[in-house]
DNA sequence: TTTATAATTCATTCTACACTGAACTATTTT
DNA sequence: AAAATAGTTCAGTGTAGAATGAATTATAAA
């Protein structure tokens, strides 16, 4: 099949209404059942298992049987990236005053995958490069001694890292802001580990992160963010 | 309109089968009229009109008018890394054997909105970084005083390209390699340089660009590049 | 001026494909 | 064992929205 006609059909996939509904709903990382996936989109089981089949025909998704259940997620997170780049044509319009609430919180900080991003992302990144704690090497991010040491001091052992198969620190577009965040190991890791502090929170059925109080003044002491 | 829908509504936007071939179209950067697009779609005039005044409301194109024809054009270079984002799900399947050879060319070098993209593109980002003909800073390249001697001899002059509106040289991602090339003004520059030289070649109803045997001997000598 | 070409608008038709209900398999629970 | 829950398959139905034809506007060429 050509090109032009491959591009289509994948476009036309993820194009279906109630497919990009299900997708945006797996765009957090997590596994989902397809009875969940169902009524988020607000349709049949039938149907939501029939959209399913598609998107695993695909490989945009994958599935984990556990007993009775079947648990969807994302296929990897290319396919992140690529829901989160189309989403950022409607994220970043100019006019400000467009935008609505909900939108502006999703691009201060929101989950993309398993890591961190929005604006709040990209500022950890500028003030750990700035700190030394982290340098960039072409297409990932390197620890500096200092900063595995301080790492440590944050709860996170760099080294344990390092020995998991998927890649440690690579560079993530953001969207947004148009700006690198850090995906890989680490960036699970830190988002782990700031819920795990409380210093940010999850929200019910939303990608949408909420800084608390005590992150508000760790990531001031920390990291010399200002929220 | 909550989040979700907004994005459903745009992916369903890009994803019905005709508009997709005619955004797939539109990649190359060039602008083309209503009846153009509709021969490459397979569609009549009235349809194709449709499908662009759709596509314009989104903001996804743009129009300009010449006379009794209306040239229709990609609404910026976001819009295009969008579509090469998706477009990158199908270029980068891990089997190759799968690869079609049209998909292979495209995967080697092809156009990107008014720049190069492809492996060629970012082998060319690595040889003149190599040679400190141009730097990293943050968000875009910067050219060394060196490089600006090194571009004037190609037959470039960096200083009348920094005074364009335009950003100079922004960091792209190529979907494909998963690595930056060169957009902007100097990328501009660079694949119009190419082509006048006859380095490379644009194909017919393609994207894809082929190096010529000229231009393989002088990327050889010029960039160290051995196609 | 007339004729040809480019593009659009709108009312109508058409169809791809999403949705549904019913029947089925596979687990877990009681 | 029976009952309940999760999920799938499939044949038939329904509909959103794409395609079309006819009419209209606008510009260019003859």
């Amino acid at each position: 099949m050509e090109v032009e006609n491959q591009f289509s059909k994948i476009a036309s996939l993820i194009g279906d209404k109630t497919r990009s509904i299900m997708l945006w709903s797996l765009l957090d990382g997590k596994a989902y059942t397809a009875t969940e996936l169902a009524v988020s989109a607000n349709i049949t089981r039938q149907s939501a298992s029939n959209h399913l089949s598609k998107l695993m025909e695909a490989k945009l998704i994958l599935v984990e049987k556990q007993g009775r259940h079947r648990y969807f997620r994302l296929a990897n997170e290319k396919v992140a990236q690529v829901i989160e780049s189309m989403a950022s044509l409607i994220l970043d319009e100019k006019i400000e005053i467009k935008k609505s609430a909900e939108a502006k919180k999703l691009a201060f900080a929101r989950t993309c995958y398993d890591h961190l991003a929005g604006k709040l992302s990209v500022e950890i990144v500028t003030s750990l490069m700035e700190q030394k704690i982290i340098t960039l090497n072409d297409n990932s991010f390197e620890i500096t001694d200092y900063g595995k040491d301080w790492f440590v001091e944050l709860g996170i052992n760099v080294e344990s890292l390092k020995n998991e198969k998927r890649s440690f620190a690579h560079k993530c577009l953001d969207w947004t802001e148009r700006r690198h965040h850090i995906a890989g190991a680490l960036g699970a890791a830190i988002l782990k580990n700031f819920l795990e502090k409380d210093w940010i929170r999850r929200k019910q059925n939303t990608r949408e992160v909420i800084v608390t109080s005590l992150g508000e003044s760790m990531l001031s002491e920390k990291l010399k963010i200002m929220i």
